[in-house]
DNA sequence: GTTGAGCGTT
């Protein structure tokens, strides 16, 4: 399974218009678009989950760069989310 | 507008 960031995104953006876009590289897992907790709007970034490592990779070459409502998406392999400092080592 | 969460002990 392939993590994908997907930065950049108008605000218009929702998540089966990413499925949509990304499914047509490849299969599709599933979408994570991030919205802000207390205002409920888009952060403006989210993620994709792609079961084929090739298809995936093929989906980021040909979706990064690429305008999206009025942006142009920022596509790369995600970063791990990084532990909280509250449950981090204690000493 | 550029790397995600929540419950409280897996």
């Amino acid at each position: 399974m392939m993590n994908i960031y997907v930065g950049n995104l108008a605000y218009g953006v929702t998540q089966d218009e990413l499925k949509t876009a990304f499914s047509a590289y490849g299969e599709i897992s599933s979408v994570n678009l991030i919205t802000d907790k207390f205002t409920g709007e888009s952060k403006g970034f989210g993620f994709v989950e792609m079961p084929n490592n090739s298809e995936a990779d093929a989906a980021i070459k040909g979706l990064n760069e690429t305008p999206l409502k009025g942006r142009n998406l920022k596509v790369n392999q995600a970063k791990p989310r990084g532990e909280r400092p509250s449950r981090g080592p204690r000493w």
